[in-house]
DNA sequence: CGCCGAAGTTGCTGCTGTCAACATTATTGG
DNA sequence: CCAATAATGTTGACAGCAGCAACTTCGGCG
């Protein structure tokens, strides 16, 4: 059994993570604190820089780590459904995630996590960007979409999605709920051949609203 | 004429937010500082607070000058052109806006200056937002767009490029040059009815090389 | 001419990131 | 089985920053 603390956290690594994304969470990117992941992680000031270069670093951890999440939750949309529509659930679930956890999504977004000094954030969001790209590669052999220029075409779906997502964190949009963004997503990703009106009442795929 | 320094500035408020600006763009938001800006301004640490409530309150002026540049950027362009022309090439000066002056584009578009508590941000935006509105209504009038649900069709313009815009200066795309970005952006602004091929030695319109 | 408020200054507190030196524990080679 | 060593955590220090308070200077108004 563990005494009252020990002198070694154990897996500091892991809890300070955990603590920066809750004070992120909370306060947003500006309010991460390596002073304060530390108290929380109840461990004095200075044990961050064992596991964290600097605090850039840890915001970088974390920047990897919704990467991660938000390639996960893209990948598990409906393997029933046909290409096109789990490119489409997908779509969804990026502007979903994004309104749920808006600061997380920025310390992802608004800062140049480059290739050089940052590669595991880089490795994360170039899988992230896989998994779209294998969406619209799917789409394409099931002849839903042109078969030219894939990376193109993901490119385009993909500064769609994160358009959106960006304004309506911003608070560019005039909706109010989270289900009217959607509503408004579903709408864009469906292009000219998609119902024309009745957009604002139109119904959602179920599995979007559980991530 | 003015003597050596005099004990009051006279044009403080302009003077920090030039400072402001010029920090932004050289360090990005972070590297904005009161103090900093105070040096170059060559006031005390303490004068900025005469003119803007905390260091927020002048990113929020820096926010406020990026719109109303922004906004004219966008209305300037080419008077000759088709409503749509217009429309298409006002996408393309917001996305190279963007490339010019990242960190000014970040400040503009990272942070949630909601309307209460920046009001003239927020007005600043709706200004921004309003022209597009008009280009859309332009095109709608000119039959050169279906006439119906105008701003769903805005925010829709606006959400992919910035969506190209933000990605791009996220570092997110594999495209080099600021050109590049820009014919991508052009050939998705165009739609299924633009060019299929050749998208990326397509030519540019002139006018968007003089922002 | 005197007063008052606006604009600017100095000085202070508490917080932060980061460095350096030290203490404790885990690990591994003999 | 134990000592050397690397890994991990701690204490202490310094400089820079945001923001508050008290003081000073200046322009304008009676």
């Amino acid at each position: 059994m563990p005494a009252a603390r020990p002198y070694h956290h154990g897996n500091l690594k892991q809890a300070l993570l955990e603590a920066a994304v809750e004070l992120i969470a909370e306060t947003g990117p500006r309010g991460l604190t390596l002073r304060e992941a530390a108290r929380r992680a109840s461990v004095s000031h200075n044990a961050p820089y064992r596991h964290f270069r600097d605090r850039d670093d840890l915001l970088a951890a974390v920047a990897t780590d919704g990467f991660d999440r938000l390639t996960r939750a893209m990948a598990s949309g409906g393997r029933k459904a046909s290409p096109l529509n789990r490119l489409r659930r997908s779509g969804l679930t990026y502007v979903q995630f994004a309104l749920r956890w808006p600061q997380h999504f920025a310390v992802m977004f608004d800062m140049p996590w480059n290739q050089p000094d940052y590669p595991e954030c880089a490795a994360a969001a170039e899988r992230c960007f896989g998994t779209l790209l294998s969406l619209v590669r799917d789409c394409q052999a099931a002849k839903q979409m042109p078969p030219d220029d894939t990376e193109r075409r993901a490119y385009h779906a993909w500064s769609l999605v994160h358009g959106i997502a960006k304004l309506a964190n911003a608070g560019q949009f005039p909706w109010r709920s989270k289900a009217e963004v959607l509503r408004f997503c579903a709408f864009s990703m469906a292009g000219p051949g998609g119902p024309a009106q009745d957009w604002r009442s139109a119904p959602l795929p179920d599995s979007v609203s559980s991530i």
